[in-house]
Formats: structure tokens, C-alpha cells, sequence
DNA sequence: CAATCCGATGGTAGCGCTGTCAATAATTGT
DNA sequence: ACAATTATTGACAGCGCTACCATCGGATTG
């Protein structure tokens, strides 16, 4: 790391072009565009930086060039496990370069995201990275006066405020209760807890594709907008089954939900699959453990975070992508417990 | 919010200051030091800002005043569920407050760690909250160095760098173990994943109470240095039940590998809590709707995270906490998992 | 060989705010 | 009533960096 810095006091750039023989100027641009400078002075101007210990002031960076090196991320829940993977692909892929990351979180409320997207404004970001596809008039209005690149993530659609990295919830949610009609299932419930906007879009994938058989019917469907926890998805279930006692199939939001079903066929003493089959969304680790075994829609979370990343900075840095909306797709993880029952 | 600002461009404090009739000087300190106003002048300044939308420029700020309003947060996993809740703590008492979090992932490397360190020191942060109690002697130089108030969370121990919130692990895992055995139980395996420092002071818990009541036995401990999944968790007590066929109960230190545990129990016909007895850490939501419900250690991680906040806050603000080390404790929740049997 | 261009470098002038300290006004005590 | 004290306020001078434009050889061109 070379020598500290001494009793002398603050190393700045104007001591590490003394010590490189060059002017101010010159050693910023070493920073900055380090191509443009001559090879020579180059390895002077690093060579100082190192025997100095030489650290940019990223205020006054930020205060003379009117940019931040900061990219915004707005989600709406930081307890979302589904988050935590996107966030940690988000700061992988940030670690190495010169962007730092910026967390706010809207807690589901629109509200609140745009407040967060006005906060943002004022300092100028880099880059954005938000989570989903239904800002309001106001945020879309906000984004695009932002003036720097934009990702939003976690679904795709037409009309990107910029860039998009997600995939389809309604065809997601389709491709799975597909997959149960084909198991010969009829009467499959729908439970879903924080019918968020990509939530909305699962009901619609299973919505359609249960009209599509003729055996669509709203006593299938239990709602509510309280979050999600594995006690809820019991909760639901107990709600669906007092509504309608003829239950084949299940089908839940999210994993949590489908785990607390799981839990409460148990305590019922209902068999899985054998009496019912139970289908889950976006694949956390614990479904292929349970017993049975949980299918459910695997999505590419962590790719989604480095994805978004990398699409933000290559956009800062004058490579845009041909195409602005990238689909990472999903996959059907079918295992024990929508299987024609075995032994 | 007031008249947006129009053509005319930038809305710099000089032209709050002209607006409302008070030098520049004046004018920052409305937004630093509000007191030290006369109540006419506070008004003046007030409705200026408000009638330009006047935004503070924190990089010309952060240059000026050699410091920056940001908080720092260095945990070592983005994925624990753990840290979900501590983080949720965090951002929502940072919210309301002028500082802002900046967060720092050190993928449990204590070298990262000092890196990262490193890293913030350079940007002056207001604050710093570190996790755990294990920096090593680099680190902790780097910290004393900092001159800004550091708060470690997730434990507590002797000699904090500054303040300290967290809770004994050593006493939790200890209470956890005497309420196994005084259900009678003598063959208590124990399992661990990802033995970082505080899963290691679960282990000592574990250890000191089993010799208390001479029953410690290393064959009954399986560790592993794998990070945690509920599928290890199931590896895991394979494992144990390999080596030793006499198992009464298993303690888990955390809540997914119970979650494991209870599911190889699934497959094996074994019944919980009839022929083992099982005792997870944290008390994740499942745990309780878990069939059986699971029996964990509740620990208060939400309140660790807006503590660790609002000490820093205050710290840099000036008001010193008379105790610089806050214990959280920590609740044991009995559950089905670990009484006698009912039915 | 002058005209042109280009890559590499430097000088000047702030970016928008606050630390320091001096200056002024208001208040108090005796 | 007058000095001493305490609240308010302001002037000045940067903080450390980069945008902008100017400069200056040297390579390219017809």
C-alpha cells in the first residue's frame, strides 16, 4: 500500500503530480481517462499514487464534475429473501468497479418511491437501478429528468423507462399451472399474500391459463394484502379449504406461502401430492428439501443483480446495449410434490 | 414542494440567502444549526427554501466541512436472513435522520473487512457500525483511527472499539442446551455451519453446558465450514446419526439447518419430538408454524439494528450513551419441537 | 514546405458550501 | 449609566478537484 502518510498531512492530488513530475491536471486524468496520457507519464503518475498512499477526495471529485459515482438502487423490501439475492449480485457486481451502491427502500409503497426518486435526483446519481415496471406518472416523469441511465428490474415489459433485466411473471406463472393441469389436477387454488404489481401478473398467468381449460373459478382464489410469512401461506390454505372442500392443486405466490401449506397439509393429514399438489414461486433453496420435495418457478435472481449492474455502468460508460430489454427466463422445477405420487 | 426551479437554473444557497435577505453564512446554518437563528431570520430562510425548492449540494457540503453525512454498515452476508432484519433496523431509524446508509459486504472475510475498512475511512463517514467483535488488529486500528463513533452489533464482549449492541450468544446457546437437558435429554448432538465467530460462542455455550453436566462428548459435534442451507441441515444430522446411533436431540445453531433436521426426520420415520428433540437459533418465522412447531432462540434484530443506529446518532451528535455496551438479550421459545410429547 | 490536424499537456477559474474569526446588536449586572 | 457579556450575523478564504480552453510539438497531407 506504500508509505502512509506521514506528519506532512493531506497527500492531494496537486502532491502526487509533484512527485510525478506533472501538472494537477495531468494526475487527474490518470483517474479519469488514463488512455490519454502518454505511457510514460502513466507509470509516474501511478508510481506516485502508490508511494504517496494517494486517496481521491470523491467530494470534490463530485462537487467539480457536477457527477457522483454513486448508482441508486430503490426496492421495495429489504426482508424479501427474493431481494437479498438480487441485492447481493448487485453488490458483487459493483465490488471491483469505481460505483458505489445507494440502497433505498420503498417498503411497497409508491408513495414512498417517489419521494426516494425525488431524494435521488438531487444528488445526482450515475446510474438507477429500480424494481419493477409500475412507477407512477410522477416517478416515470422523475427517471427520465434524471439524465443518467436507468434499469428496471425484477419483470419486463414494453415501454422501458431505459433498461429492463427481469423476466415474465405471467408467463412464469402460466408455465406452472400448466404444468399442474397436465398432471391431471382441475380444481387448483390460487393463494397469493402483498398482491404487488409482479404478484398481480402471477394471478393474471393463472387466471388465463385456468380460463384457457374452462376451470377458471374465483372460489379458488384467496387473497390478502398482508406480507408474506409461512404461517400466512397456512392461514390462506385453511381459508381456501373452508371455502371450497374439492382442492387438487395449489398453487402460492411465493415460497413461504407454499411452505406453510405444506406444514398445514401435515397437520391436516393430507397427503401430498396424493391428495394435493402443491406448487410454489421462485425456488428458494429450502423447496427441494422439504418432504415432499417443493416444485416451483425458479427465477434468476442473482444474475438479475449483476445483470442490472453491469447494464448501468456499461451505460454510463457510452456502451449501450443493442437490445434494452434482456429476459433472464425462468424454469419449472418440478419435483415431489406436483408428481404423480410415487411408492 | 413548492415553485420548481425554472429556467433560470441552479438554485444555489446565495439565491436562498437573496431571497430571504441574509448572507450565504446565514443561510447554512439554518440547515446546520436551525437554534442559533433569531426566529425572524429562521422564517425568512425557511419559506426561501421552500419557495425555490432549494436543494442542499452534499458534495460541496462533505468538501467544505471535511466530513460527510453517511453512515457506515459492514455486515458479512447479504443473503442471511439474519442480517435482513438487522438492515431493516438500520434503514428504517436512519430514515427521517439527515445521514444516510452506505453498505459494505465482507462475505464473512476479515480481510475484506479490513479492506472495506479501509475504504470508509477514506470517505470520512459520519459513523461506522460494524459486525461482530473479531476485527483483527489491523482493523481495529483502522476503526480507532476513524475519529467518528463505530458501534458493533450482533454481540457484545469486554473492551468495545466504541459502543457495542448485541447479546451473548455463549449465554444464549447455554440457556438453550439446560432447557434440553432438563427435558430429560443426555445424547444432545450439535450442529454448525459456517463457524464464524459468533457460531463458534454458540458452540462454546453448547460445550460448557454439556460439561457441566458431564455429557459432552465430541462424537456429538458436527461442524462444517459450508455456509448454511436447510439441505446441509439434513447433511448434516445424516452425518451425526452416522457416527452415533444414540441421539436424544439435536441443537442447531441456527434455524435453517433445524428446518433440515426436521425434514431428514420426515424421511427417516423419526418422530419429533418423540425420539429426538430438536432446537434451532434465531426464531425465523417458520419456526413456530413448522410441524411440529420448532423450538429456537429468539433473538431481537430488528431493535439491534435501529439501536446500533440511534447510537451513532446520537454519538455524533454529541450525546454520549452512559453505557457504551447495550444488551439485547435474547428469548428462548419452547415450542413442540423440544416438550414432552403431547398426544 | 506551408497548412492542417492530432495527441499530449498545462493554466485558469471555479464547483457550492462552511470554518474561522471578526463585527455588530442585544442583554445583563452593579 | 456604562462596561462586560452574550446572542446574532457577516466577510473572507478556501476545501480538492475537474471543465474548459489554450498550447505546443510533431505527424500528415497535397
Amino acid at each position: 500500500m506504500g508509505r502512509k502518510q506521514t506528519k506532512s498531512g493531506k497527500i492531494r492530488l496537486t502532491e502526487v503530480a509533484k512527485l510525478a513530475g506533472v501538472s494537477p491536471i495531468t494526475a487527474s486524468r490518470f483517474f479519469r481517462n488514463p488512455e490519454a496520457l502518454s505511457e510514460s507519464k502513466r507509470e509516474r503518475v501511478d508510481s506516485a499514487v502508490k508511494e504517496l498512499g494517494y486517496v481521491p477526495n470523491l467530494a470534490a471529485r463530485a462537487l467539480a464534475s457536477h457527477r457522483t459515482e454513486v448508482i441508486g438502487v430503490v426496492i421495495p423490501s429489504l426482508t424479501n429473501n427474493v431481494f437479498a439475492d438480487v441485492l447481493r449480485g448487485i453488490y458483487d457486481s459493483s465490488e471491483g468497479s469505481r460505483y458505489s451502491i445507494q440502497l433505498a427502500n420503498t417498503r411497497y409503497s409508491i408513495l414512498q418511491e417517489e419521494k426516494l426518486l425525488r431524494l435521488f435526483r438531487a444528488q445526482k446519481p450515475a446510474g438507477l437501478i429500480v424494481t419493477g415496471i409500475n412507477q407512477t406518472a410522477e416517478s416515470r416523469t422523475i427517471l427520465e429528468s434524471m439524465n443518467c441511465p436507468v434499469t428496471q428490474i425484477m419483470e419486463i415489459g414494453d415501454s422501458p423507462v431505459d433498461m429492463m433485466v427481469g423476466f415474465s411473471h405471467y408467463d412464469a406463472s402460466f408455465a406452472a399451472i400448466s404444468h399442474i393441469l397436465e398432471q391431471g389436477h382441475r380444481r387448483i387454488g390460487f393463494l397469493g399474500a402483498r398482491m404487488d404489481p409482479r404478484v398481480q401478473r402471477r394471478f393474471e398467468g393463472y387466471r388465463d391459463a385456468m380460463k384457457a381449460a374452462s376451470l377458471f373459478d374465483p372460489n379458488l382464489v384467496v387473497t390478502t394484502s398482508v406480507p408474506t410469512t409461512v404461517t400466512l401461506g397456512g392461514t390462506l390454505f385453511a381459508d381456501l379449504l373452508a371455502r371450497t372442500a374439492e382442492i387438487d392443486a395449489v398453487f402460492c405466490v411465493n415460497d413461504d406461502l407454499a411452505l406453510g401449506v405444506l406444514f398445514e397439509c401435515q397437520r391436516r393429514q393430507i397427503a401430498v401430492p396424493r391428495d394435493l399438489a402443491i406448487v410454489g414461486f421462485n425456488d428458494l433453496e429450502f423447496m427441494a428439501s422439504a418432504v415432499p420435495s417443493l416444485t416451483s418457478v425458479r427465477t434468476n435472481r442473482y444474475e438479475m443483480g449483476r445483470h442490472a449492474v453491469t447494464m448501468v455502468i456499461d451505460a454510463i460508460e457510452g456502451r449501450r446495449p443493442r437490445e434494452p430489454v434482456l429476459n433472464l427466463g425462468f424454469q419449472l422445477m418440478v419435483r415431489e410434490s406436483s408428481m404423480p405420487q410415487t411408492t
